[in-house]
DNA sequence: TACATTCAATGGTATTACTAATAAATCGCC
DNA sequence: GGCGATTTATTAGTAATACCATTGAATGTA
Protein backbone atom coordinates (compact mmCIF):
# COMPACT_ATOMS: atom_id res chain seq x y z
CA UNK A 1 0.00 0.00 0.00
CA UNK A 2 0.75 3.28 -0.97
CA UNK A 3 2.23 5.50 2.53
CA UNK A 4 2.61 9.28 2.92
CA UNK A 5 6.20 10.47 4.12
CA UNK A 6 5.00 10.10 7.85
CA UNK A 7 4.09 6.15 7.41
CA UNK A 8 0.17 6.94 7.47
CA UNK A 9 -1.67 5.16 4.77
CA UNK A 10 -2.89 6.62 1.64
CA UNK A 11 -6.52 6.14 0.44
CA UNK A 12 -6.46 2.94 -2.67
CA UNK A 13 -8.09 2.81 -5.38
CA UNK A 14 -8.68 6.23 -5.63
CA UNK A 15 -6.29 7.41 -8.03
CA UNK A 16 -8.62 8.25 -10.64
CA UNK A 17 -10.66 10.38 -8.18
CA UNK A 18 -10.85 13.98 -8.69
CA UNK A 19 -12.49 15.28 -5.30
CA UNK A 20 -11.18 12.86 -2.98
CA UNK A 21 -12.84 13.04 0.41
CA UNK A 22 -12.59 10.65 3.26
CA UNK A 23 -16.01 10.37 4.37
CA UNK A 24 -15.11 9.44 7.99
CA UNK A 25 -11.51 11.24 8.68
CA UNK A 26 -9.41 8.19 10.18
CA UNK A 27 -7.92 10.44 12.85
CA UNK A 28 -6.55 7.24 14.52
CA UNK A 29 -2.68 7.83 14.12
CA UNK A 30 -1.87 4.70 15.82
CA UNK A 31 -4.53 2.88 13.51
CA UNK A 32 -3.42 4.45 10.53
CA UNK A 33 0.12 3.41 11.68
CA UNK A 34 -1.01 -0.21 12.29
CA UNK A 35 -2.35 -0.68 9.34
CA UNK A 36 0.41 0.45 7.08
CA UNK A 37 2.69 -1.80 8.99
CA UNK A 38 0.08 -4.63 8.31
CA UNK A 39 -0.26 -4.32 4.59
CA UNK A 40 3.40 -4.78 4.21
CA UNK A 41 3.99 -7.96 6.54
CA UNK A 42 0.55 -9.69 4.80
CA UNK A 43 1.94 -8.56 1.50
CA UNK A 44 5.44 -9.63 1.96
CA UNK A 45 7.17 -5.79 1.66
CA UNK A 46 8.96 -6.71 5.24
CA UNK A 47 9.77 -9.99 5.34
CA UNK A 48 8.96 -12.44 8.33
CA UNK A 49 12.15 -11.96 10.82
CA UNK A 50 12.06 -8.31 10.54
CA UNK A 51 12.85 -6.25 13.68
CA UNK A 52 11.70 -2.84 14.40
CA UNK A 53 12.54 -0.57 17.03
CA UNK A 54 10.30 0.95 18.82
CA UNK A 55 12.02 4.36 19.10
CA UNK A 56 12.74 3.82 15.30
CA UNK A 57 8.86 3.63 14.66
CA UNK A 58 8.67 6.87 16.53
CA UNK A 59 11.59 8.88 14.46
CA UNK A 60 9.57 7.17 11.08
CA UNK A 61 6.27 7.97 11.90
CA UNK A 62 6.59 11.34 13.81
CA UNK A 63 4.01 9.90 16.40
CA UNK A 64 4.60 9.34 20.13
CA UNK A 65 5.95 6.46 21.60
CA UNK A 66 2.02 6.25 23.09
CA UNK A 67 0.42 6.19 19.59
CA UNK A 68 3.36 3.50 18.17
CA UNK A 69 3.10 0.84 20.84
CA UNK A 70 -0.36 1.42 20.57
CA UNK A 71 -0.43 0.76 16.86
CA UNK A 72 2.45 -2.46 17.79
CA UNK A 73 -0.07 -3.69 20.29
CA UNK A 74 -2.46 -4.50 17.32
CA UNK A 75 -0.29 -5.43 15.47
CA UNK A 76 0.25 -8.10 18.09
CA UNK A 77 -3.33 -8.81 18.60
CA UNK A 78 -3.86 -9.76 14.57
CA UNK A 79 -0.45 -12.19 15.28
CA UNK A 80 1.80 -10.04 12.68
CA UNK A 81 4.27 -9.29 15.19
CA UNK A 82 5.79 -10.31 18.57
CA UNK A 83 7.44 -8.09 21.05
CA UNK A 84 11.38 -8.57 22.65
CA UNK A 85 12.08 -6.77 25.50
CA UNK A 86 16.35 -6.10 26.42
CA UNK A 87 18.79 -5.77 24.32
CA UNK A 88 18.41 -6.20 20.17
CA UNK A 89 15.32 -6.39 21.32
CA UNK A 90 12.08 -5.21 19.39
CA UNK A 91 9.20 -5.89 17.77
CA UNK A 92 9.45 -8.97 15.26
CA UNK A 93 7.28 -9.48 12.05
CA UNK A 94 6.18 -13.15 12.25
CA UNK A 95 3.73 -15.19 10.41
CA UNK A 96 0.18 -14.27 11.44
CA UNK A 97 -0.72 -17.71 12.70
CA UNK A 98 -4.31 -19.50 13.06
CA UNK A 99 -4.47 -18.57 16.33
CA UNK A 100 -5.76 -14.72 16.02
CA UNK A 101 -8.60 -16.32 13.93
CA UNK A 102 -9.63 -19.01 16.11
CA UNK A 103 -9.53 -16.50 18.89
CA UNK A 104 -11.91 -14.06 16.62
CA UNK A 105 -14.27 -17.54 16.36
CA UNK A 106 -14.21 -17.67 19.65
CA UNK A 107 -15.22 -14.56 20.44
CA UNK A 108 -18.09 -14.50 18.18
CA UNK A 109 -19.31 -17.64 18.41
CA UNK A 110 -19.84 -17.13 22.02
CA UNK A 111 -21.29 -13.84 22.07
CA UNK A 112 -24.42 -15.52 21.20
CA UNK A 113 -24.12 -14.16 17.79
CA UNK A 114 -24.44 -17.36 16.74
CA UNK A 115 -27.07 -19.61 17.56
CA UNK A 116 -26.85 -23.37 18.30
CA UNK A 117 -28.61 -23.72 14.81
CA UNK A 118 -26.27 -22.09 12.70
CA UNK A 119 -23.26 -23.75 14.80
CA UNK A 120 -25.05 -27.05 13.96
CA UNK A 121 -25.49 -25.82 9.86
CA UNK A 122 -21.63 -24.94 10.19
CA UNK A 123 -21.20 -28.63 11.26
CA UNK A 124 -23.30 -30.61 9.03
CA UNK A 125 -21.70 -28.62 5.85
CA UNK A 126 -18.25 -28.81 7.01
CA UNK A 127 -17.62 -32.20 8.68
CA UNK A 128 -18.28 -34.21 5.83
CA UNK A 129 -15.69 -32.26 3.60
CA UNK A 130 -13.44 -32.49 6.53
CA UNK A 131 -14.02 -36.25 6.53
CA UNK A 132 -13.35 -36.67 2.73
CA UNK A 133 -9.91 -34.84 3.30
CA UNK A 134 -8.64 -36.72 6.54
CA UNK A 135 -9.66 -39.88 4.55
CA UNK A 136 -7.18 -38.70 1.40
CA UNK A 137 -4.64 -37.58 3.55
CA UNK A 138 -4.27 -39.05 6.73
CA UNK A 139 -1.18 -39.94 8.15
CA UNK A 140 0.20 -43.72 10.58
CA UNK A 141 0.54 -41.26 13.06
CA UNK A 142 -3.21 -39.50 12.29
CA UNK A 143 -5.11 -42.81 12.60
CA UNK A 144 -3.21 -43.24 15.42
CA UNK A 145 -4.94 -40.08 17.38
CA UNK A 146 -7.98 -40.46 16.09
CA UNK A 147 -8.43 -44.29 17.45
CA UNK A 148 -6.71 -43.16 20.78
CA UNK A 149 -9.60 -40.38 20.80
CA UNK A 150 -12.01 -43.22 20.33
CA UNK A 151 -10.54 -45.16 23.11
CA UNK A 152 -11.06 -42.36 24.98
CA UNK A 153 -14.52 -42.43 24.10
CA UNK A 154 -16.01 -45.34 24.25
CA UNK A 155 -14.51 -45.63 28.30
CA UNK A 156 -16.91 -42.50 29.02
CA UNK A 157 -19.62 -43.25 31.09
CA UNK A 158 -20.37 -39.71 32.33
CA UNK A 159 -22.49 -37.43 29.62
CA UNK A 160 -20.80 -34.30 30.12
CA UNK A 161 -16.80 -35.79 29.94
CA UNK A 162 -18.39 -38.01 26.66
CA UNK A 163 -19.44 -34.76 24.93
CA UNK A 164 -16.16 -32.82 25.52
CA UNK A 165 -14.27 -36.20 24.03
CA UNK A 166 -16.35 -36.66 20.92
CA UNK A 167 -15.02 -33.02 20.52
CA UNK A 168 -11.81 -34.23 20.86
CA UNK A 169 -12.27 -36.80 18.27
CA UNK A 170 -13.98 -34.36 16.08
CA UNK A 171 -10.87 -32.57 16.58
CA UNK A 172 -8.48 -35.46 15.64
CA UNK A 173 -10.41 -36.06 12.30
CA UNK A 174 -10.25 -32.31 11.53
CA UNK A 175 -6.46 -32.16 12.12
CA UNK A 176 -5.90 -35.18 9.72
CA UNK A 177 -7.54 -33.28 7.07
CA UNK A 178 -4.78 -30.79 6.83
CA UNK A 179 -7.03 -27.59 6.28
CA UNK A 180 -6.00 -25.16 8.86
CA UNK A 181 -9.21 -22.39 8.26
CA UNK A 182 -11.88 -25.47 8.44
CA UNK A 183 -10.20 -27.04 11.59
CA UNK A 184 -9.96 -23.20 13.07
CA UNK A 185 -13.82 -23.28 12.49
CA UNK A 186 -14.49 -26.34 13.71
CA UNK A 187 -12.34 -26.33 17.15
CA UNK A 188 -14.16 -22.65 17.66
CA UNK A 189 -17.43 -24.16 17.05
CA UNK A 190 -16.70 -26.64 20.26
CA UNK A 191 -17.02 -24.66 23.12
CA UNK A 192 -20.12 -22.62 21.65
CA UNK A 193 -21.93 -26.12 21.33
CA UNK A 194 -21.85 -26.93 25.10
CA UNK A 195 -25.28 -25.70 25.27
CA UNK A 196 -26.55 -25.97 28.91
CA UNK A 197 -29.61 -26.94 27.92
CA UNK A 198 -27.96 -30.20 26.60
CA UNK A 199 -26.86 -31.37 30.31
CA UNK A 200 -27.08 -35.09 30.55
CA UNK A 201 -27.69 -35.29 26.68
CA UNK A 202 -25.48 -38.12 25.92
CA UNK A 203 -27.75 -41.03 27.61
CA UNK A 204 -26.25 -44.54 27.08
CA UNK A 205 -28.16 -45.05 23.79
CA UNK A 206 -27.05 -42.16 22.06
CA UNK A 207 -23.41 -43.15 23.55
CA UNK A 208 -23.26 -46.54 21.42
CA UNK A 209 -25.19 -44.77 18.28
CA UNK A 210 -21.79 -42.30 18.28
CA UNK A 211 -19.67 -44.80 19.15
CA UNK A 212 -20.34 -47.42 16.41
CA UNK A 213 -20.62 -44.43 13.50
CA UNK A 214 -17.19 -43.03 14.58
CA UNK A 215 -15.32 -46.60 14.27
CA UNK A 216 -17.04 -46.68 10.87
CA UNK A 217 -16.23 -43.38 9.76
CA UNK A 218 -12.32 -44.19 11.08
CA UNK A 219 -12.69 -47.20 8.97
CA UNK A 220 -13.44 -45.50 5.70
CA UNK A 221 -10.49 -42.93 6.70
CA UNK A 222 -8.12 -45.60 6.98
CA UNK A 223 -9.45 -47.42 3.65
CA UNK A 224 -8.86 -43.98 2.29
CA UNK A 225 -12.22 -44.08 1.17
CA UNK A 226 -13.50 -40.09 0.83
CA UNK A 227 -16.68 -41.03 -0.02
CA UNK A 228 -17.53 -43.41 2.36
CA UNK A 229 -16.00 -41.21 4.96
CA UNK A 230 -18.24 -37.74 3.75
CA UNK A 231 -21.26 -40.20 3.75
CA UNK A 232 -20.87 -41.51 6.78
CA UNK A 233 -20.00 -38.44 8.44
CA UNK A 234 -23.14 -36.82 6.58
CA UNK A 235 -25.40 -39.23 8.07
CA UNK A 236 -24.03 -38.54 11.49
CA UNK A 237 -23.94 -35.09 11.71
CA UNK A 238 -27.68 -34.87 10.59
CA UNK A 239 -28.72 -37.69 12.86
CA UNK A 240 -26.79 -35.88 15.38
CA UNK A 241 -28.77 -32.31 14.89
CA UNK A 242 -32.12 -33.97 14.84
CA UNK A 243 -31.53 -35.34 17.96
CA UNK A 244 -30.18 -32.25 19.36
CA UNK A 245 -32.95 -29.55 17.90
CA UNK A 246 -35.84 -32.94 19.33
CA UNK A 247 -34.04 -32.17 22.21
CA UNK A 248 -33.81 -28.40 22.21
CA UNK A 249 -37.21 -28.35 21.52
CA UNK A 250 -38.31 -30.52 24.31
CA UNK B 1 -15.73 -20.49 30.51
CA UNK B 2 -14.19 -20.88 33.75
CA UNK B 3 -12.33 -18.18 35.24
CA UNK B 4 -10.14 -17.53 38.12
CA UNK B 5 -10.69 -14.72 41.03
CA UNK B 6 -8.57 -12.46 38.53
CA UNK B 7 -10.38 -12.58 35.71
CA UNK B 8 -8.11 -14.98 34.11
CA UNK B 9 -9.40 -17.43 31.54
CA UNK B 10 -8.67 -21.00 33.32
CA UNK B 11 -7.87 -23.57 30.41
CA UNK B 12 -10.27 -25.31 29.08
CA UNK B 13 -10.34 -29.40 28.19
CA UNK B 14 -8.00 -30.11 30.86
CA UNK B 15 -9.79 -32.03 33.14
CA UNK B 16 -8.59 -34.76 33.37
CA UNK B 17 -4.60 -33.18 33.29
CA UNK B 18 -3.14 -33.72 36.71
CA UNK B 19 0.03 -31.32 36.54
CA UNK B 20 -2.03 -27.93 34.67
CA UNK B 21 0.92 -25.97 33.85
CA UNK B 22 0.63 -22.40 32.14
CA UNK B 23 4.46 -22.20 30.31
CA UNK B 24 4.02 -18.68 29.89
CA UNK B 25 3.11 -16.90 32.77
CA UNK B 26 0.69 -14.41 31.38
CA UNK B 27 2.21 -11.32 33.55
CA UNK B 28 0.72 -8.66 31.31
CA UNK B 29 -1.38 -6.42 33.36
CA UNK B 30 -3.84 -4.99 29.98
CA UNK B 31 -3.67 -8.06 29.06
CA UNK B 32 -5.20 -9.66 31.87
CA UNK B 33 -8.01 -6.82 32.30
CA UNK B 34 -8.67 -7.24 29.10
CA UNK B 35 -9.11 -10.96 28.74
CA UNK B 36 -11.13 -10.46 32.33
CA UNK B 37 -13.47 -8.06 30.61
CA UNK B 38 -13.99 -10.18 27.58
CA UNK B 39 -14.88 -13.13 29.42
CA UNK B 40 -17.46 -11.06 31.11
CA UNK B 41 -18.80 -9.51 28.02
CA UNK B 42 -18.97 -12.49 26.08
CA UNK B 43 -20.66 -14.34 28.70
CA UNK B 44 -23.42 -11.44 29.11
CA UNK B 45 -22.09 -10.95 32.76
CA UNK B 46 -21.73 -7.36 31.58
CA UNK B 47 -25.13 -6.54 29.29
CA UNK B 48 -24.98 -4.96 25.65
CA UNK B 49 -24.87 -0.95 26.19
CA UNK B 50 -23.18 -1.08 29.70
CA UNK B 51 -20.67 1.69 29.87
CA UNK B 52 -17.22 1.95 31.46
CA UNK B 53 -15.63 5.37 32.47
CA UNK B 54 -11.57 4.68 32.16
CA UNK B 55 -11.16 5.96 35.07
CA UNK B 56 -13.38 3.73 36.78
CA UNK B 57 -11.38 1.15 35.22
CA UNK B 58 -8.41 2.74 36.84
CA UNK B 59 -9.28 2.95 40.18
CA UNK B 60 -11.03 -0.47 40.06
CA UNK B 61 -8.10 -2.22 38.89
CA UNK B 62 -5.78 -0.41 40.17
CA UNK B 63 -3.37 -0.16 37.03
CA UNK B 64 -2.29 2.71 35.22
CA UNK B 65 -4.37 4.80 33.22
CA UNK B 66 -2.17 3.40 29.88
CA UNK B 67 -2.61 -0.22 30.83
CA UNK B 68 -6.06 0.21 31.02
CA UNK B 69 -6.31 2.40 28.12
CA UNK B 70 -4.15 -0.74 26.03
CA UNK B 71 -7.21 -3.27 27.50
CA UNK B 72 -9.32 -1.55 25.77
CA UNK B 73 -8.05 -0.98 22.86
CA UNK B 74 -7.73 -5.07 22.73
CA UNK B 75 -11.33 -4.55 23.60
CA UNK B 76 -11.91 -2.56 20.89
CA UNK B 77 -9.86 -4.49 17.96
CA UNK B 78 -12.29 -8.06 19.42
CA UNK B 79 -15.20 -6.02 18.66
CA UNK B 80 -17.00 -6.09 22.50
CA UNK B 81 -16.24 -2.31 23.13
CA UNK B 82 -16.90 1.02 21.11
CA UNK B 83 -15.38 4.30 22.45
CA UNK B 84 -16.83 7.10 22.86
CA UNK B 85 -15.34 10.67 23.63
CA UNK B 86 -17.02 13.85 25.62
CA UNK B 87 -19.77 13.98 28.33
CA UNK B 88 -21.02 11.24 28.82
CA UNK B 89 -18.36 9.02 27.04
CA UNK B 90 -16.58 6.25 27.75
CA UNK B 91 -16.63 2.70 26.75
CA UNK B 92 -19.44 0.62 25.29
CA UNK B 93 -20.06 -2.85 25.77
CA UNK B 94 -21.45 -3.78 22.43
CA UNK B 95 -22.01 -7.19 20.74
CA UNK B 96 -19.09 -8.61 19.11
CA UNK B 97 -19.94 -8.29 15.13
CA UNK B 98 -18.61 -10.48 12.32
CA UNK B 99 -16.03 -7.89 11.22
CA UNK B 100 -13.00 -9.10 13.67
CA UNK B 101 -13.72 -12.26 12.13
CA UNK B 102 -13.68 -11.74 8.70
CA UNK B 103 -10.64 -9.04 9.42
CA UNK B 104 -8.66 -12.13 11.44
CA UNK B 105 -9.80 -14.37 8.42
CA UNK B 106 -8.75 -11.73 5.75
CA UNK B 107 -4.74 -11.33 7.14
CA UNK B 108 -4.76 -15.08 7.95
CA UNK B 109 -5.78 -15.73 4.05
CA UNK B 110 -3.90 -13.00 2.72
CA UNK B 111 -0.55 -13.84 4.85
CA UNK B 112 0.44 -16.53 2.43
CA UNK B 113 -0.86 -19.02 5.57
CA UNK B 114 -3.15 -20.65 3.71
CA UNK B 115 -2.58 -21.89 0.02
CA UNK B 116 -4.80 -21.39 -2.87
CA UNK B 117 -5.44 -24.96 -2.96
CA UNK B 118 -6.55 -25.02 0.58
CA UNK B 119 -8.88 -21.99 -0.24
CA UNK B 120 -10.54 -23.87 -3.28
CA UNK B 121 -11.08 -26.81 -0.38
CA UNK B 122 -13.06 -24.81 1.32
CA UNK B 123 -15.31 -23.22 -1.28
CA UNK B 124 -15.83 -26.84 -2.72
CA UNK B 125 -16.74 -27.61 0.75
CA UNK B 126 -18.89 -24.79 1.76
CA UNK B 127 -20.43 -23.32 -1.63
CA UNK B 128 -22.71 -26.50 -1.93
CA UNK B 129 -24.03 -25.95 1.99
CA UNK B 130 -24.52 -22.26 1.23
CA UNK B 131 -26.25 -22.85 -1.96
CA UNK B 132 -28.74 -25.59 -0.45
CA UNK B 133 -29.56 -23.46 2.62
CA UNK B 134 -30.34 -20.00 0.44
CA UNK B 135 -32.46 -22.33 -1.33
CA UNK B 136 -34.15 -22.38 1.99
CA UNK B 137 -33.98 -19.05 2.96
CA UNK B 138 -33.90 -16.48 0.41
CA UNK B 139 -36.40 -13.84 0.42
CA UNK B 140 -37.79 -11.75 -2.55
CA UNK B 141 -35.09 -9.66 -1.68
CA UNK B 142 -32.12 -12.06 -1.98
CA UNK B 143 -33.47 -13.02 -5.42
CA UNK B 144 -33.47 -9.75 -6.25
CA UNK B 145 -29.97 -9.09 -5.12
CA UNK B 146 -29.01 -12.63 -6.87
CA UNK B 147 -30.32 -11.58 -10.19
CA UNK B 148 -28.85 -8.00 -10.31
CA UNK B 149 -25.23 -9.71 -9.72
CA UNK B 150 -25.94 -11.71 -12.14
CA UNK B 151 -26.74 -9.12 -14.43
CA UNK B 152 -23.44 -7.44 -13.71
CA UNK B 153 -21.77 -10.94 -14.40
CA UNK B 154 -23.08 -11.09 -17.81
CA UNK B 155 -22.31 -8.04 -19.24
CA UNK B 156 -18.91 -7.84 -18.31
CA UNK B 157 -16.02 -8.86 -20.78
CA UNK B 158 -12.98 -7.90 -18.76
CA UNK B 159 -11.33 -11.13 -16.90
CA UNK B 160 -10.55 -9.35 -14.39
CA UNK B 161 -13.65 -7.56 -13.51
CA UNK B 162 -15.43 -10.86 -14.56
CA UNK B 163 -13.85 -12.48 -11.85
CA UNK B 164 -14.73 -9.39 -9.25
CA UNK B 165 -18.17 -9.56 -10.48
CA UNK B 166 -18.57 -13.28 -10.07
CA UNK B 167 -17.50 -12.89 -6.51
CA UNK B 168 -20.04 -10.76 -5.99
CA UNK B 169 -22.49 -12.95 -7.37
CA UNK B 170 -21.20 -16.11 -5.06
CA UNK B 171 -21.45 -12.98 -2.07
CA UNK B 172 -24.94 -12.64 -2.67
CA UNK B 173 -25.62 -15.93 -2.44
CA UNK B 174 -23.88 -16.26 0.69
CA UNK B 175 -25.81 -13.45 2.28
CA UNK B 176 -29.06 -15.19 1.32
CA UNK B 177 -27.82 -18.34 3.15
CA UNK B 178 -28.12 -16.49 6.27
CA UNK B 179 -25.05 -18.15 7.73
CA UNK B 180 -23.02 -15.24 8.95
CA UNK B 181 -19.70 -17.08 9.80
CA UNK B 182 -20.00 -19.21 6.70
CA UNK B 183 -20.90 -15.94 4.94
CA UNK B 184 -17.76 -14.57 6.35
CA UNK B 185 -15.35 -17.42 5.62
CA UNK B 186 -16.56 -17.19 1.98
CA UNK B 187 -16.05 -13.24 1.92
CA UNK B 188 -12.68 -13.78 3.49
CA UNK B 189 -11.95 -16.26 0.39
CA UNK B 190 -12.11 -13.46 -2.14
CA UNK B 191 -9.29 -11.33 -2.27
CA UNK B 192 -7.28 -14.09 -1.35
CA UNK B 193 -8.37 -16.21 -4.94
CA UNK B 194 -7.10 -13.43 -7.01
CA UNK B 195 -4.38 -14.97 -8.01
CA UNK B 196 -1.91 -13.47 -10.08
CA UNK B 197 -1.00 -16.33 -12.07
CA UNK B 198 -4.59 -16.06 -12.90
CA UNK B 199 -4.21 -12.64 -15.14
CA UNK B 200 -6.62 -13.15 -18.34
CA UNK B 201 -8.34 -16.54 -17.05
CA UNK B 202 -11.79 -15.87 -18.01
CA UNK B 203 -11.92 -16.02 -21.45
CA UNK B 204 -14.97 -16.14 -22.90
CA UNK B 205 -15.69 -19.70 -23.00
CA UNK B 206 -15.14 -19.79 -19.23
CA UNK B 207 -17.17 -16.90 -19.22
CA UNK B 208 -19.79 -18.77 -20.81
CA UNK B 209 -20.02 -21.58 -18.59
CA UNK B 210 -19.91 -19.68 -15.68
CA UNK B 211 -22.78 -17.66 -16.43
CA UNK B 212 -25.02 -21.13 -17.60
CA UNK B 213 -24.26 -22.49 -14.58
CA UNK B 214 -25.10 -19.42 -12.72
CA UNK B 215 -28.45 -19.18 -13.86
CA UNK B 216 -29.05 -22.71 -12.82
CA UNK B 217 -28.40 -22.19 -9.40
CA UNK B 218 -30.18 -19.16 -9.03
CA UNK B 219 -33.47 -21.34 -10.85
CA UNK B 220 -32.58 -23.89 -8.12
CA UNK B 221 -32.97 -21.01 -5.19
CA UNK B 222 -35.84 -20.28 -6.64
CA UNK B 223 -37.51 -22.57 -6.59
CA UNK B 224 -37.06 -23.71 -3.16
CA UNK B 225 -34.90 -27.24 -4.49
CA UNK B 226 -32.11 -27.69 -1.88
CA UNK B 227 -30.85 -30.67 -3.56
CA UNK B 228 -30.31 -29.57 -7.00
CA UNK B 229 -28.57 -26.24 -5.67
CA UNK B 230 -26.50 -27.91 -3.71
CA UNK B 231 -25.95 -30.34 -6.61
CA UNK B 232 -25.23 -28.06 -8.97
CA UNK B 233 -23.05 -25.62 -6.80
CA UNK B 234 -21.02 -28.69 -6.21
CA UNK B 235 -20.38 -29.43 -9.71
CA UNK B 236 -19.83 -25.78 -10.36
CA UNK B 237 -16.89 -25.21 -7.77
CA UNK B 238 -15.34 -28.68 -8.57
CA UNK B 239 -15.26 -27.77 -12.24
CA UNK B 240 -13.57 -24.13 -11.54
CA UNK B 241 -11.45 -25.97 -8.97
CA UNK B 242 -10.13 -28.21 -12.31
CA UNK B 243 -9.94 -25.62 -14.08
CA UNK B 244 -7.85 -23.87 -11.63
CA UNK B 245 -5.24 -26.13 -11.37
CA UNK B 246 -4.97 -26.86 -14.76
CA UNK B 247 -4.61 -23.16 -14.92
CA UNK B 248 -1.68 -23.04 -12.51
CA UNK B 249 0.49 -25.87 -13.41
CA UNK B 250 0.45 -25.41 -16.93
C1' DT C 1 -39.17 29.23 23.34
C1' DA C 2 -35.16 29.14 20.43
C1' DC C 3 -30.71 29.86 19.63
C1' DA C 4 -25.98 30.79 20.90
C1' DT C 5 -22.45 30.57 24.39
C1' DT C 6 -20.12 28.58 28.07
C1' DC C 7 -18.58 24.92 30.75
C1' DA C 8 -17.67 20.36 32.40
C1' DA C 9 -16.61 15.58 31.57
C1' DT C 10 -14.22 12.32 29.02
C1' DG C 11 -11.31 9.93 25.70
C1' DG C 12 -6.96 11.03 22.56
C1' DT C 13 -2.16 12.24 22.29
C1' DA C 14 2.27 13.51 23.90
C1' DT C 15 6.09 13.74 27.26
C1' DT C 16 8.80 12.13 30.89
C1' DA C 17 10.56 9.13 34.28
C1' DC C 18 11.35 4.94 35.96
C1' DT C 19 11.32 -0.41 35.94
C1' DA C 20 12.50 -4.91 34.18
C1' DA C 21 14.47 -7.90 31.07
C1' DT C 22 17.96 -9.23 28.04
C1' DA C 23 22.31 -9.73 25.79
C1' DA C 24 26.66 -7.87 24.92
C1' DA C 25 30.85 -6.26 27.03
C1' DT C 26 33.96 -6.37 30.72
C1' DC C 27 36.36 -8.15 34.55
C1' DG C 28 38.57 -11.63 37.48
C1' DC C 29 40.13 -15.88 38.27
C1' DC C 30 42.32 -20.00 36.97
C1' DG D 1 43.96 -18.16 26.74
C1' DG D 2 39.59 -19.43 28.39
C1' DC D 3 35.64 -19.57 31.25
C1' DG D 4 32.39 -17.96 34.61
C1' DA D 5 30.61 -13.96 37.15
C1' DT D 6 29.71 -9.14 36.99
C1' DT D 7 28.75 -4.95 34.89
C1' DT D 8 26.76 -2.19 31.47
C1' DA D 9 23.99 -0.79 27.63
C1' DT D 10 19.85 -1.30 25.12
C1' DT D 11 15.21 -2.03 24.82
C1' DA D 12 10.22 -2.81 25.83
C1' DG D 13 6.85 -2.39 29.99
C1' DT D 14 4.49 0.55 33.23
C1' DA D 15 3.23 4.72 35.32
C1' DA D 16 2.26 9.60 36.07
C1' DT D 17 1.24 13.97 34.23
C1' DA D 18 -0.12 17.59 31.18
C1' DC D 19 -2.62 19.14 27.60
C1' DC D 20 -5.78 18.66 23.39
C1' DA D 21 -10.28 17.53 21.13
C1' DT D 22 -14.84 16.27 21.33
C1' DT D 23 -19.17 15.90 23.11
C1' DG D 24 -23.31 17.23 25.45
C1' DA D 25 -25.32 19.44 29.26
C1' DA D 26 -25.96 23.85 31.54
C1' DT D 27 -26.42 28.63 31.10
C1' DG D 28 -27.38 32.95 29.16
C1' DT D 29 -29.79 36.05 25.89
C1' DA D 30 -33.06 37.75 22.49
Amino acid sequence: MATTAEGVPAPSFQEGCLVKLNPIAVSRPAEQLANSLKERIVEGAIPQGHSFKEQELVDLSGLSRSSVREAMRLLESWGLVESRRGRNGGYVATRGGIEPLAASLDIYMRSGEAEVAELMEILEIIEPGLAALAARRRTEADLAAMRAALAELASETDSDRFVRKNHAWHMALARASRNAVLGAVHEALGPALIDPRLEGFADAGIRSQVLHIARRIIEAIEAGDAEAARRRMARHVTAYRETVEARLRG
